[in-house]
DNA sequence: TTGCTAACTTAGAAAGCCCTCC
DNA sequence: GGAGGGCTTTCTAAGTTAGCAA
């Protein structure tokens, strides 16, 4: 069997990717909405249909299903070991249902209560506030419908080809990265700081001291030398950093040997508002209890935003608030529709209105308070060198803003005191001191662990943790062990993928299932999808977790056979939308999984996550799902890149051209965003200056046609010279306008997708560093300063022949 | 095998800051 | 010099994965 299946049709999947994926937009509105109208449509058959225990007979007919498919396939003679999983599955299952099946009727009843409670008052104003809603709805639809498109008069349109593999140019590890990987450290070294490396200490004063040295010069306008004294200063801050992908490493497991720092910084405790900032229930005057203020200000902040108007955020708000409320209080305030934030919310606008027009002093104070908490708080000693903390301050209380259709968003985030925090450091460290009258939960020193400081939050119960910076030894040398992987499996990856499409023809409805999974997760970089527990969080979706509701087969469409059609909530309930032709095994595959099935049953019910990245194990070691899409990412770019980059386009075309080429790989992993709030306007705009910059063409040229024709009647040396400034500056606006739509088209294209979230995780920065360097294009154009210094291993060690 | 938790990565939104243009 | 806009940074939610205990 040919290994390259899943490029075969990669026309067809380049244009699925780039067409249709980018066809159905952000939806955010509309997200999953459908999905929980046919999920509740689904649930009403069942309640109707299923009187008793609605779970018990969803998973009979599972086994049903399953003994159908397999004698459907002629799987007669059933193996050992195939019979014993299905038990085992199947006990699984009828548990797992009994337990969904009592959490929703719970889950019921108290949608019952709270619809009673949510009932009287608030209706008038609810009503008010869905009206505002749709009328918001219909201005996104309008607003993303109507949306002008650029004149593309330089002929760029987006590319075309999105997945091919490219030839396979092997894999090479320079004998530095070589050595710097797989050397280990030395254990019995004393990491404790007799002396902290000078260079990591500078760092915050540099990083102001360069911004005071770079903003004189960029005001020039490209004067002189500005280039080289910027390549200079790049050259010099390169130099004084720490190298520490030279250096060994801890043995496997070690984090650290030493690591001090001076703990959390607190969120500043609650001011009381003025009295003059009235709040009304009922339009009559309350004045708040301090808790209660505290929790009535977090919903004022939000007035204006959307949540607010959403049912459950009010729902679990108000329950939340009325638990910081006194006796009276409660009794007094019943309904949140009655309740009147406006006085409050004003206040916080004219507050952040008087914030904006402080004055240039006042402004620098705050900075430079800012700047001490940083050095104070922002750094810490690890392994002798001061690294950056990412995060060193606590969140502050507030409301839970979940994403998506979140059960839980509104609810009140508590304050974080010391006491609920976990320090960890060296025992042979000066340990962080906890705020005067307070004391830290616990103090631990575990070296195996990156994390400085830990708390658990109350909204889920899960741990928030304080770490490094993504500069640090310690992420990076990570970032860069991620990539290798990837590359590991660019080697194996052809052996894989003969390995599952020999497995869509298993006797184990269990091995084809992950084998049809793995598929998916390999052509389409879907995530690999964990189990989540119903009600907890957003009815969300991955490879795993797919149900039947979640795809349509289609036999034929629009001229291709066996087309899958995917529309899914994905992580942060963004809409996963493509139709994708897939092998007809495949298919039919898909068939046998959705046989007999409801809608919410999982598509795959014989596999989770678990049981896939097991499997993957044993096919390479340190595989699993996710290694896949940073593999099929960078092997996107690197592609791409040689597909799109033409060596004699000038610099901004070429980054056109880089831009479109992570732009390929952002669709591909579905990285999508919100398009800007100012997008049209900034559009015409720019369109304004295309037509401004077109007329001074015009007029350039009109310039230089008669300065010919003059210097033609004159032949002096003067006009032979007008000429040639005339030519120049035609040249100039040339070069100008092309510049200009340029930026037009990218910004165009890049209107709904979000490309720093595949440039930061998922790219291997070594293939930017080589491009660059091979394209003679300035790092700079392509990484920030904080990406830089995140790549800072990659900056170092890959040169322009570097091949993924 | 399952359930649970800890640890860590990935993600988009929002806030903040700074540059450009008038 | 200030308004507007876009890029950068911060924030924290939401994933994945590994490992452990029952």
């Amino acid at each position: 069997m040919s290994g390259d299946h899943v490029h075969n049709d990669s026309q067809i999947e380049a244009d699925f990717r780039l067409n249709d994926s980018h066809k159905h937009k952000k939806d955010k509105e509309h997200r999953h909405k459908e999905h929980k109208k046919d999920k509740d449509r689904e649930k009403s058959k069942h309640n109707n249909s299923e009187h008793k225990d609605p779970s018990e007979k969803k998973h009979k007919d599972k086994h049903k299903n399953n003994d159908k498919h397999r004698e459907k396939d002629g799987e007669k003679h059933r193996e050992k070991d195939g019979e014993k999983h299905r038990d085992k599955n199947g006990e699984k299952h009828d548990k797992h249902r009994e337990k969904d099946g009592e959490k929703h009727k719970d889950g019921e009843k108290h949608k019952e209560k709270d619809a009673e409670k949510h009932r009287d008052g608030e209706k008038h104003k609810d009503k008010h506030r869905d009206k505002d809603r749709e009328k918001r709805k219909e201005e996104k639809m309008k607003s993303s419908s109507g949306s002008v498109k650029v004149k593309k008069a330089n002929g760029f349109s987006s590319p075309v080809r999105v997945k091919d593999e490219p030839e396979d140019d092997g894999f090479h590890m320079s004998p530095k990265e070589n050595k710097a990987m797989k050397r280990p450290r030395d254990d019995d070294e004393d990491y404790k700081p007799k002396k902290i490396k000078s260079e990591d200490e500078k760092k915050g004063k540099k990083r102001k001291q360069e911004e005071e040295d770079i903003k004189p010069k960029k005001k020039s306008k490209g004067k002189g030398n500005e280039g080289e004294v910027k390549k200079k200063k790049v050259k010099k801050e390169e130099e004084e950093k720490w190298k520490w992908w030279e250096e060994e490493r801890h043995a496997d497991g070690i984090k650290w040997k030493f690591l001090e720092h001076k703990g959390p910084v607190f969120a500043p405790p609650y001011e009381p508002l003025p009295d003059n900032v009235k709040f009304y229930y009922d339009g009559n005057l309350v004045k708040l209890s301090p808790k209660a203020e505290e929790v009535a200000t977090f919903f004022a902040k939000m007035l204006d935003h959307e949540y607010t108007t959403k049912d459950i955020f009010r729902k679990n708000f108000f329950k939340d608030w009325k638990k910081e409320m006194t006796a009276d209080e409660r009794n007094l305030i019943t309904n949140l529709g009655k309740c009147d934030f406006n006085a409050m919310s004003q206040y916080f606008k004219e507050q952040s209105e008087a914030r904006k027009n402080m004055t240039k002093e006042e402004k620098q104070k705050i900075k430079e308070e800012n700047e001490r908490l940083l050095q104070e708080y922002g750094f810490c000693v690890m392994d002798n060198h001061r690294e950056r903390i990412a995060n060193f301050r606590i969140e502050p209380p507030g409301l839970f803003r979940g994403r998506g259709d979140h059960p839980k968003m509104g609810k009140l985030k508590k304050r974080i005191m010391p006491e609920d925090i976990i320090i960890n450091c060296s025992k042979d460290s000066k340990y962080p001191v906890a705020p005067a009258g307070h004391k830290w939960k616990e103090v631990r020193h575990d070296g195996k662990v990156t994390w400085l400081v830990s708390w658990t939050e109350n909204i889920q119960g899960s741990i928030k943790y304080i770490m490094l910076n993504p500069s640090s030894r310690i992420k990076g040398e990570k970032d860069w062990q991620k990539y290798e992987t990837a590359r590991r499996l660019k080697m194996c990856v052809e052996k894989i993928r003969n390995t599952y499409k020999e497995d869509w023809k298993s006797k184990e409805m269990k091995v084809r299932q992950r084998a049809v999974a793995l598929y998916f997760i390999d052509k389409l970089a879907l995530r690999a999808g964990n189990e989540k527990e119903e009600g907890e969080t957003a009815d969300t979706v991955g490879c795993c977790s797919l149900r039947v509701e979640h795809i349509n087969l289609f036999q034929e469409l629009d001229g291709q056979e066996f087309v899958v059609e995917f529309d899914f909530p994905g992580k942060d309930s963004i809409r996963y939308y493509n139709k994708v032709p897939v092998e007809k095994r495949v298919f039919k595959n898909l068939q046998l999984f959705m046989e007999n099935k409801q809608p919410d049953d999982d598509l795959f019910d014989r596999l989770n996550t678990s049981i896939l990245n097991k499997h993957l194990q044993d096919l390479m070691e340190g595989l699993t799902a996710k290694v896949f899409r940073t593999y099929n990412a960078s092997i996107t770019l690197q592609q791409q890149l040689n597909e799109l980059t033409n060596g004699d386009d000038n610099v901004p075309a070429k980054i056109l051209s880089y831009n479109r080429a992570n732009r390929a790989v952002a669709i591909l992993c579905n990285h999508q965003r919100a398009p800007p709030k100012t997008f049209e306007k900034s559009m015409m705009n720019l369109q304004g200056k295309i037509d401004a910059k077109k007329d001074q063409l015009m007029d350039a040229r009109r310039e230089l046609k008669s300065a010919k024709a003059d210097a033609k009647v004159k032949r002096d040396e003067k006009s032979k010279k007008l000429v040639e400034s005339k030519k120049k500056a035609v040249q100039r606006v040339e070069e100008q306008l092309m510049k200009l739509e340029v930026q037009a088209t990218d910004r165009e294209e890049n209107k709904q997708i979000a490309l720093g979230t595949s440039k930061l995780n998922y790219l291997d920065p070594r293939i930017s560093v080589a491009w660059c360097k091979k394209y003679g294009i300035p790092i700079e154009k392509i990484y920030n300063k904080t990406q830089r210094e995140k790549f800072a291993w990659a900056l170092d060690m890959a040169d322009e022949d570097f091949a993924f």
